[in-house]
DNA sequence: TCAATCACG
DNA sequence: ACGTACGTGATTGAA
């Protein structure tokens, strides 16, 4: 029933949001909310349509293309996060594991579980992972035990163990909460600046949670940066060569195209190459292209 | 009016 | 010793 509840957040409320002269939903995006720079949407909110429940699924199935002509593309980053930490930070163990095209939380799992990348079980890979990805929120032995089923004495050795893999990363983090100290900001790769008024804070809580976005908004700023770019060059593109496929939709990693039929293998690797060459990190980026009849069916 | 809850990355 | 993972928006119900 809370589930219920939650989706007549959709299910109610989207169909009212049509607009009677298009007959599309229009969103609108906020440039200047998110302090990472990140967009954000609003009236209605396109950016957090379910997905991860089957019930959810049903509602993302209802966001379909224009016509019989077209499909729905979606291009998303594959771990930019973690592929910008690992540049910024040249943790090389990191950068070659995207190099060589592996799985980053297999190969993580296998690193700080040391076993061979073949036997890595389910539940190492599960829990590398949300190692991680806390490691980019500046996640505590507390907050990693109540994540997983590890006991905060094995969370915390697992957080040691990781910072030994990936020595730099550690550097890197303690560099960035110097950097903020001394200057009273960080900023991402395009020069974007987080002030962080609280990082002096004679108030532990609170400096510590400044400490933790000393870390996260270049990481989460400078992905809003790359994708940024790469909109734009898509853009220009698409208006020079007068293609009919339009752009719809950014969804932080994501961006989502009414893609018409005959110009699918031509935008398929423009979209690509625009998205992974936006900017020039020491990791390669990478984007997976989906095509659906629907907005779930493109994943 | 605001905190809690839940949707997404 | 302390509290304890980043960034958003919409809805709900208590104050």
């Amino acid at each position: 029933m809370h589930l219920q509840r939650q989706e007549s957040t959709y299910v109610d409320a989207l169909p009212n949001e049509v607009n009677p002269k298009t007959g599309r939903i229009h969103t609108q995006y906020m440039q200047a909310v998110a302090a990472t720079g990140r967009l954000s949407s609003n009236n209605p909110n396109l950016q957090n349509i379910p997905i991860r429940t089957k019930r959810g699924q049903e509602v993302r199935k209802s966001f379909i293309p224009r016509d019989e002509n077209h499909v729905l593309l979606a291009a998303d980053y594959s771990q930019i996060e973690l592929r910008i930490i690992a540049a910024l930070s040249k943790e090389e163990n990191m950068i070659n594991a995207f190099k060589n095209g592996e799985d980053i939380h297999a190969s993580t799992a296998a690193r700080v579980f040391d076993v061979p990348l073949d036997e890595v079980t389910r539940e190492q890979r599960s829990n590398a992972k949300t190692v991680n990805f806390g490691i980019i929120y500046g996640v505590s032995a507390f907050g990693l035990s109540n994540q997983t089923d590890l006991t905060r004495g094995e969370a915390k050795e697992l957080i040691d163990t990781y910072y030994e893999t990936y020595p730099k990363l550690k550097a890197f983090m303690s560099a960035q909460v110097d950097f903020a100290r001394e200057h009273g900001y960080v900023e991402t790769v395009l020069k974007r600046r987080r002030y962080l008024k609280d990082i002096n804070s004679r108030n532990a809580m609170v400096r510590n949670g400044a400490e933790r976005n000393a870390v996260n908004a270049p990481i989460q700023g400078s992905a809003a940066d790359i994708i940024k770019l790469a909109m734009i060059n898509i853009h220009k593109r698409f208006e020079e060569e007068n293609f009919q496929s339009k752009m719809l939709l950014q969804v932080h990693d994501e961006l989502v195209f009414d893609a018409h039929k005959e110009e699918l293998e031509i935008i398929k690797p423009i979209i690509k190459f625009e998205m992974e060459n936006a900017f020039k990190l020491t990791v390669p980026l990478d984007v997976e292209v989906g095509l659906g009849e629907n907005w779930l069916e493109a994943h």
